[in-house]
DNA sequence: TGCATAATCGCATTCATTGCGAAAATGCGT
DNA sequence: ACGCATTTTCGCAATGAATGCGATTATGCA
């Protein structure tokens, strides 16, 4: 999953080869379970040697998150090269919605890698500290906004909470069909209560400071 | 690390054998690596066979946090067995100050941890889905407390900012002597303003709806 | 076509983890 | 102090993930 740019011959065949592993593999741990399922199995169901599925990832668990690739690089890049006077909150909501566009395209793979996700504790741990990347990147980038240092408390519980939206974004489902996710219209008015939140929590701060 | 009542000879026997291990792998780590160092390694210098380890804990990993115990439980009972009328985040405060001693007594032995967990992503995962635990706990906690949902957007918020503040202050150190942790009024003073953070954010969001 | 390069593979090794049954240690009543 | 029931510890074997290394095959370009 790294950034490709030049296409190249080789370089698609081997995007097809590592998109293959991980589209089998998800199918096989959903179906009989992700402990249960052995790197042998889904080599052969990819129709690769079980060494090749361990040079195209490093670990087990990375092959159930193939699918959320870049996902972290393209973060940092939306906050690297927001436009100067959009602030971390502005260019976290446009990244949000420029990745939806991904989520739509393969809902059901997704709901497939949520269930096995969350049927493994060690899954779940690699996620968490996923999120917790995404987090140290809008620390850091908040931190810069307030003109504060990615240690004190305003750019830690400001990301924290963009971090929790983001999460809620990501797994909640509509309430009538539940396998669908919440519409665009809906997911921004949750953002913006997010938002509401975060701006209403530093200014409380700010006005504490001042008395 | 199970909440022992009964203190049978049998039982502080098994404690000392668990802790004995813990220590010993806590050092070993230390000294040459998490990674660097077997299960074999650990048995020998806990002088326990290697298959005594592994049933004392079930993974490598749960050693290093053997020393974070029934942290959860402990939460999970603060905030059970809270006096009526005395919210969430009044008893996650008095929760964090009854951990400090605990905190005090061992801080050599968490700093050590600290060092070995920051050294391996592994780690580093395990430690996220802890602190997410503590995070679920807060949430459900926090909708009592607003009657809302664990899913509604307010308590997520309210506790994942309440997670950053107990992050913050479990691995923050003093400027000057960095091995030692903030003193407690320094704690309580980070710790309230987390607070004046959260009701800033639930009352904004509160008036933007009433709007 | 032929060659340089890169992808795949096979094999062997290390290590964590688990099941199972045996062996040793312990605690307790007599 | 003794013997028995229970619990803890252990040894052994098996499974499976991950990795290093060198061989083998496939690929793309001149």
């Amino acid at each position: 999953m790294a950034v490709e740019h030049q296409e190249s011959l080789r370089e698609r065949k081997k995007q097809k080869t590592r998109e293959t592993i991980a589209r089998v593999a998800l199918d096989l741990f959903a179906k009989n379970g992700y402990q249960r399922t052995t790197i042998a199995q889904i080599a052969e169901a990819a129709d690769v040697s079980p060494r090749t599925v361990s040079t195209y990832f490093p670990a087990k668990e990375a092959i159930v998150f193939d699918l959320n690739g870049d996902m972290k690089e393209r973060l940092a890049e939306a906050l690297r090269g927001r436009p100067a006077g959009e602030n971390t909150m502005e260019a976290l909501r446009s990244w949000i919605l420029s990745e939806r566009k991904f989520w739509e395209t393969h809902e059901e793979q997704l709901s497939c890698q949520r269930q096995v996700i969350e049927g493994d504790d060690g899954l779940i741990a690699y996620e968490r500290a996923q999120i917790h990347e995404f987090e140290v990147l809008l620390v850091e980038a908040l931190a810069v906004d307030l003109e504060l240092e990615p240690d004190d408390l305003e750019p830690r519980m400001a990301a924290s909470a963009a971090v929790a939206v983001f999460d809620l974004l990501s797994t909640e489902k509509r309430p009538e069909v539940k396998s669908e996710m919440l519409p665009v219209e809906e997911q921004m008015k949750i953002f913006d209560q997010a938002l509401t939140f975060v701006v209403g929590g530093v200014n409380a701060l700010r006005e504490a400071r001042g008395t």
